[in-house]
DNA sequence: CGAGGGTTTGAAGTGCATCAAATAGTGTGG
DNA sequence: CCACACTATTTGATGCACTTCAAACCCTCG
């Protein structure tokens, strides 16, 4: 089911290959094109490109020289940073309709982290310099891109509340709570999108942490995990017990 | 020492009653308006209101309709989420050149977070309603305003980077740093800005952890402490103490 | 001088990290 | 289809960093 917008989103030419619908659809989810000129659309459509890349490929690294931005049409990518000493802080995991890579434009053209394909997964790829061109001449297109950014930074907040406020097993429920559907009841059937391991580190927890943690969290609140399947019996006890902490209540995503 | 932009700032008619370089400089900094139209500046200045703040005043809460987008002429301001509980986080402190606020612009109209006057300030209030119709029309603006979002949000990667990575001294250690002017060599005398309960919080530890971990650092780096001046020695030995478990090396601070 | 907030210090508790090792799960080649 | 290798995950034991609660101290300001 696409999110309606209210705009109309031209269909690339031929630049896509297979899957045509999740392509559209991830670039209406991301917003930027939205209520933009077809000439403005028409002519990322022509410099564009749609690769498939397998879990564990590093895009690039954190002040490599930036080419692209990315777009992504399905999967998930991990954001990170990393010391010398082999030490990383993940600083986000995105998946489809989400963009990354595009503020290397105010930047001095480097990439301000490094982005790794965390779950097999279709990119987009657009020419960073012609998205810089773009948006200084397009006046849509930079607005568009301020809305995605507001909304990122929004995002950026709430996770410095949660590391803040949360303890271990009340960020993992918030973190399901996140994979569940706006307006879902009853019992909801889940699948962690990638890795305890990167989930542990993308809530800022060692793995050993996350794997005690869930184990309260099932005892505190009645949820169910076999491996990667979490089952979710009421979001009211979920959510009880982990929005409790913080400062907005459930959802506190950001619907998109 | 202004810093020097290629682009001329028109100076404000007769808005500003008292420090009209105060003024100018905080604009110039901003960066707000750099290559705009004058007129486009002209629309604002006419608009816009100059006030002062006792340091304790609250602007608004979270959730709060926004009228006004604040740009700081001097003084600091903490911007933070509450919880129900009285529990908060703070989300940054913010002081001359740094605007707040504007991001209401692209939510439903209202703040993402509450604002506090924590050193008295002085306060440049432009009207949310012009920002957001200008941002529509003038495309520098929007690009201006793209380019301060993205230094905040690479300012925010690094919090979430640093307390993941850091420990309570070396978040102080890099605070100080940042403190320092870029460049400065040789023993350093720093005044702290506000209270060290409120640096506390904004490094994400308890106002006792934060005064025995000053202690630690004491010990490690040979800093002086006396009452809220603080003496560095050398930048050194701080940041090589503090950095090492950055994914930056000193200054990991922008520069703006 | 006294009140009140900011800051420091002490003692005790807790949550998370760390190290070590067992177990489960996954993909590979035979 | 199985055995093996390798990785992901779990479990246990222990230590440390930070928090919490309590009380003293300090400083400022009326």
């Amino acid at each position: 089911m696409p999110t309606t917008h209210s705009n109309t989103i031209p269909t690339i030419p031929e630049a896509s290959s297979g899957s045509h619908d999740f392509f559209v659809q991830a670039l209406g989810r991301s917003g930027l094109f939205a209520n933009t000129q077809p000439s403005t659309f028409n002519r990322f459509a022509e410099q564009c490109q749609q690769r498939r890349y397998a879990k564990g490929t590093v895009l690039f690294l954190q002040e490599d020289e930036a080419d692209w931005c990315y777009l992504i049409i399905n999967g998930w990518v991990k954001l990170y940073r990393e010391t010398l000493d082999g030490d990383e802080a993940v600083v986000d995991a995105l998946t489809s309709g989400l963009m990354f890579g595009e503020t290397a434009i105010f930047e001095n053209g480097k990439y301000p982290y490094a982005a790794e394909v965390v779950e097999d997964a279709t990119l987009l790829l657009l020419p960073i310099r012609l998205l810089a061109e773009q948006v200084k001449q397009d006046n849509q297109l930079a607005f568009n891109m301020l809305k995605i950014m507001s909304r990122f930074q929004r995002q950026q907040d709430k996770e410095i509340e949660h590391r803040t406020l949360q303890n271990a097993p009340q960020r993992i429920g918030c973190f399901l709570l996140r994979l569940c559907r706006a307006g879902a009841e009853g019992e909801i059937r889940l699948h962690l999108p990638y890795d305890k391991t990167l989930i542990a580190s993308r809530l800022g927890m060692q793995p050993e942490t996350f794997s005690r943690a869930l184990g309260r969290l099932k005892n505190e609140t009645g949820i169910k995990v076999q491996g990667s399947t979490v089952i979710v019996p009421s979001i009211e006890s979920l959510s009880g017990y982990s929005c409790s902490a913080c400062t907005s209540s459930y959802p506190c995503q950001d619907l998109y």
